[in-house]
DNA sequence: GCGCCGCTCACATCATTATGCGGCGGCGCC
DNA sequence: GGCGCCGCCGCATAATGATGTGAGCGGCGC
C-alpha cells in the first residue's frame, strides 16, 4: 500500500531530545525524517515545504506552543497527522489537544520502540495514546444524548436471523460469523439466504443498508 | 502492592472464546476469575454476588447486549471497571460505549499478553484501547466544543468517490455501477479501492455501514 | 515545464458471496 | 400424528468482490 516512506517532521525545543528523536527516526527504515525544528514559528510554511505525513509536536515550546501549532496545522492541512508529545498528563492540555484535533498523544518517556509503533499506527488511521491519557479523554467526554432509537419492527426475521444481520452490519464476513458464533459456514449461508428472502434483497450491501435504515440494529 | 488479587468477571457468549479467556485469566497470578458468563441477563445480581473489580464485556451478545450491560453496571456500581471487547471498531458502538462509561475498549483479537496488560492498566486508572479505537474516540470528541468549522468533512473522499459510495449504499454491484456511470468495471474497482483506503475498511459492507453511520450520504 | 492528483482502463489471481439442491432434529399446533 | 417453521449442516457451481501491478490523460499549482 505505502509506496513511499512516511515523512516525519519533529517540533521539539529541547536540543538533546530533538537530536535523539532525529537519530531514532532517521535510522528507521520506512521513515524519512524531513525536519527537526526547535519551534513552530514558521509552521504555516514548514508544512507545505516539508510535506510531512506525520508531525511529532512537543506541547511545551516557547513562542508558539504545541497546541497552537497543532491548530494551525489542522486549519491548513488537516490531512497531516499530528502526534503530541508531552511530559505531563495534565487534564487541561489533553483537553485542548483533543479539541484541536490531535491524532495521538504520547508521553516523552515513551520508549523508542513504542514511538515508532505509534507512527505506524497513526499512518494506519489509529490514534496512539497511553492508557492513562486515554482515560483522561474518556473522562473529558461529555455524556450527550444517546440518540435512542425505539425498538420496533421485528420485520418477521427470527431472532437468529436478526443476530446475524447485526453481524453483517458490523462488517463481519461469513467466515467471521461462523467462527464467532461457533456454527458452520454453510449454516451462515443458509441463514443469510433466508434473510435475503425476507428483506427482498440480493446482496450483503443491500441487506446492511436496509437494516441500518430500518433500525433493525 | 496489591494486597488482594484483581477480581475479574467475563461476559462472552461465544463458548470457545469464553473458555480460552477463562483459562488465560485463571492461570494468571494476581488475577482471580470470579465468573465467566454467557449473557448478562442477570447482570444486576451478578455484580453484587461476584464483586468483580474488572469486567470484560463482549459487545455482541444475544439478549441484553454489552452496551446495555455496561450501562446497568455503571448505573448500579460505577466503581467497577468495564472493558469492552469487540471484533470490529465501528463508530457507533464505540460512541455508545464511551457515552455509557466504558473504561476500555479492546478488540477480541488482542493478544493474550496485551489483554492481561490491559487489566493491569485499567486497575491502575488507565483506559486501555487500541489506537484505532482511540482515533474513533477522538473523532467523536470535538463536536461539543466545536472550536471551529464543523465541516462534516466528506472524509476526504473525492466527488467521484462519494458518488460511487452512494451507489454502493443503494446496493449497486460493481457491474451496475460501471454500467450506470458508463465507466469500465476496472475503473469502479479502482475507485472502490481508494474509498476503502480512505475509510479504513476492507469490504463493501463495512464501507456501507460507515457511510450510513457517518452520514456520508 | 514538472509533479501531484483525480479519473480512467487493463490484466491477473485469489477469496468470498450467491444460489440451488438436499438432509436432519426439534418444537408448537390442529 | 402430520405439518410447518426454525436452526443446523453439506456439496457444487457461477458470479462477484478484493488486491496487486501498471499505465495514460488532463487539470492545477509552483
Amino acid at each position: 500500500m505505502e509506496a513511499t516512506d512516511t515523512r516525519v517532521l519533529i517540533y521539539e525545543d529541547n536540543p538533546d531530545l530533538r537530536l535523539s528523536l532525529s537519530h531514532l527516526l532517521g535510522g528507521t527504515p520506512g521513515l524519512e525524517l524531513v525536519g527537526a525544528l526547535g519551534n513552530c514559528q514558521q509552521v504555516e510554511t514548514d508544512i507545505p515545504r516539508l510535506k510531512p505525513d506525520v508531525v511529532l509536536m512537543d506541547i511545551d515550546m516557547p513562542g508558539i506552543n504545541g497546541i497552537e501549532g497543532l491548530k494551525r496545522i489542522k486549519a491548513a492541512t488537516p490531512k497531516v497527522s499530528v502526534v503530541m508529545l508531552t511530559v505531563f498528563e495534565d487534564n487541561d492540555r489533553v483537553f485542548q489537544a483533543v479539541c484541536a484535533g490531535a491524532d495521538g498523544y504520547l508521553l516523552k518517556k515513551t520508549p523508542p520502540a513504542k514511538l515508532l509503533d505509534a507512527i505506524g499506527e497513526v499512518r494506519a488511521g489509529g490514534a496512539p495514546m497511553t492508557p492513562a491519557i486515554a482515560r483522561q479523554v474518556l473522562r473529558l467526554f461529555p455524556k450527550p444524548v444517546a440518540p435512542r432509537q425505539q425498538e420496533d419492527s421485528p420485520a418477521n426475521l427470527s431472532a437468529r436471523e436478526q443476530e446475524i444481520l447485526g453481524l453483517l452490519v458490523e462488517g463481519y464476513s461469513y467466515k467471521m460469523i461462523a467462527h464467532d458464533r461457533g456454527i458452520s459456514l454453510d449454516t451462515v449461508r443458509s441463514h443469510i439466504k433466508k434473510i435475503y428472502e425476507k428483506l427482498h434483497v440480493r446482496s450483503m450491501t443491500e441487506a446492511v443498508s436496509k437494516a441500518l435504515r430500518q433500525g433493525l440494529t
